[in-house]
DNA sequence: TAATCTATTGTTAGTTT
DNA sequence: GAAACTAACAATAGATT
């Protein structure tokens, strides 16, 4: 309850930049602000055709011990990391060198990469009858994706950036390109949760397009 | 010359978020928003201590053919990848597994640690009679640091990104933390021309601190 | 704890210099 | 052709639910 005439809000403060000391606080401002940046990226893709990608870690707590490196082949805990990219991660990070045909990626790039499109081309065509049954068909090819992408992680014994996004998934408010092969799953459920009055939200690229 | 009483602009105009047609503004914007994403993804690192890493490439115009990734060890034509990593793109990676200890680049990036901390203190300081000489100190030690990293990527024939953060430095609106050991050549040549009256811009991470 | 609200700051599209 | 300008849009800090 709030008296009459006494304002609600206090609205935008301006603020130094610099560490926020509260911890709660800055928490709550690292969550907007990572999905501001996302969106931003996702606008500079959209508007532009710029190649984009940005991978976020939120530091630890001082009072832990740093946490090393993870070895090879393990996957993160999940949540401290956070990697986005358009059309993908690893199409930025091949054409940066980073990533090599010869480490066994390129294939499975494709792949995700046509089911993105697909996913794309069903939300441009409007939540229509025969969307579910496309859901459905691209739910099963992402299982076979999966497997390859296991398969491939296992032959290389090296973590790639496909699967740290598939990792982070959960936390990331703005899905990330390769993350749809898991909301796909689970798009068909969402619907029926949520309806939505546009298919497809203004100034969200393609890649974390939702599905609902 | 502006007639009394008309407005001199119409200010921002709302936009849909898609592909700009026009090639002129379409480059305008990418520069202009560039910034834009750089600068939040610094704020981002300060007020929350994330590590942040992004990387921008411009897509090449539709006429030309695609070009193929550039074999190893060979440097970007520049201009075309920009990236910037807080404390360091290197860091960044680092932490996500995608750089390891035994690819030799640790001892590099902790020099470019060195060299980037002594120059924010120096900035921090205030451009004092003392920073001309500091300046020149560093300008030597980042020669030696260069040709560290030559070896380096010479022995692994490998392209780093701390090679690809050097190459785009020309065209960076915000330096990039590792392209600081380039701007310190030239500190000196730039504190003549042009004065400023804060030595530290609020609001901008230290690894982009500018210098002059 | 997370989602919503809103006044205000911050960003930028179009224009001008 | 870049840089400065400015009005309008967009993001968000703090409060509230």
């Amino acid at each position: 309850m709030v008296k009459p005439g006494k304002r609600t809000s206090r609205g935008r403060q301006k603020i130094e930049i610099r560490r926020i000391d509260n911890k709660e606080s800055r928490q709550v401002t690292q969550c907007k602000r990572k999905g501001g940046l996302l969106k931003k990226a996702s606008e500079l893709h959209l508007l532009c055709g710029a190649q984009v990608a940005i991978i976020v870690f939120k530091r630890r707590d001082p009072e832990r011990k740093e946490v090393p490196v993870p070895p090879r082949g393990q996957r993160d805990d999940g949540g401290l990391a956070f990697a986005m990219g358009t059309p993908s991660v690893d199409h930025v990070l091949h054409r940066c060198g980073l990533l090599h045909a010869d480490e066994g990626l390129t294939a499975i790039q494709d792949v995700g990469a046509i089911a993105a499109e697909r996913a794309v081309m069903e939300a441009r065509a409007g939540q229509t009858e025969q969307t579910r049954a496309l859901v459905e068909a691209e739910k099963a090819r992402n299982d076979a994706i999966g497997q390859k992408v296991l398969q491939a992680v296992e032959v290389t014994g090296r973590r790639f950036w496909w699967e740290v996004d598939v990792g982070v998934l959960g936390e990331a408010e703005l899905p990330v390109f390769t993350s749809q092969l898991q909301r796909l799953r689970d798009s068909v459920r969402l619907q029926a949760n949520k309806s939505r009055t546009s298919a497809t939200p203004a100034g969200v690229a393609a890649p974390w397009l939702p599905l609902g």
